[in-house]
DNA sequence: CGGCATCCTCCCCGATACTG
DNA sequence: CAGTATCGGGGAGGATGCCG
């Protein structure tokens, strides 16, 4: 069993933290978990992700049962992604966070006026 | 008011992710919500940070409202980081978070073990 | 359409040394 | 004790080009 101790570099909190801690893990899964999605499409949906880390991300969050691929064989292929169980279980722990952004983003934005204020004082 | 659209690069939920999805933030934010803690206790607290990070990363909390750092002119100097009411209520959104993970670990490692089989094969 | 390979750049972060 | 200054490596991530 892992440390259970949120601050040591091995339990569970840190290592899930690692793997999502990132600029757009957090954001595709969040795409993936409203409805199915092609490639492109999620590449469209998100804004300013570059092709190559879609991909990367997209792989590893498969890599750790988020996702799932489904390729069709149709010409040219066509992709999709899907959550999963366990993605989507995810997703609804982190969806709170969206509606605590847009309620404080005000404060956040009040705050760093006011520090960056001080210092030029 | 800004465009709520969890996609777009300036809506509030992308603005703080990239604000907070970084590796000691959080960590960061949850422990000094547990209580006040000086700089050198919080350095020994979590396991790994250096010296350089955490007073950087303090310093952007403290710019973003959501920690406040005191100096006692004691000899030598002690200072003190502790959670904002802002910190708190954001620290409480976060804190699922870490059930998921303790939770959700095994399936998590079980998922990349099966991938990376499958890759192996 | 959905990638992978390559190259390159930026900046995150760690190590070390020094200061009030 | 609580930082700042400086240096440097490495990895995340963007741009471009090619392929099934």
């Amino acid at each position: 069993m892992l440390n259970p101790d949120p601050f040591q570099a091995q339990c569970p909190t840190r290592v899930i933290l690692d793997r999502i801690a990132d600029k757009w893990t957090v954001l595709l899964l969040t795409a993936v978990a409203e409805r199915p999605t092609r490639f492109n499409a999620l590449r469209r949906r998100v804004e300013g992700v570059s092709q190559k880390v879609l991909s990367q991300t997209l792989k590893s969050l498969e890599r750790d049962g988020l996702v799932t691929r489904h390729a069709y064989p149709t010409v040219p292929v066509t992709v999709e992604y899907a959550i999963t169980p366990l993605g989507a279980s995810l997703e609804r722990t982190l969806a709170p966070l969206a509606h605590w952004a847009s309620e404080h983003i005000d404060q956040i934005a009040k705050a760093q006026a006011q520090f960056d204020g001080r210092k030029a004082a």
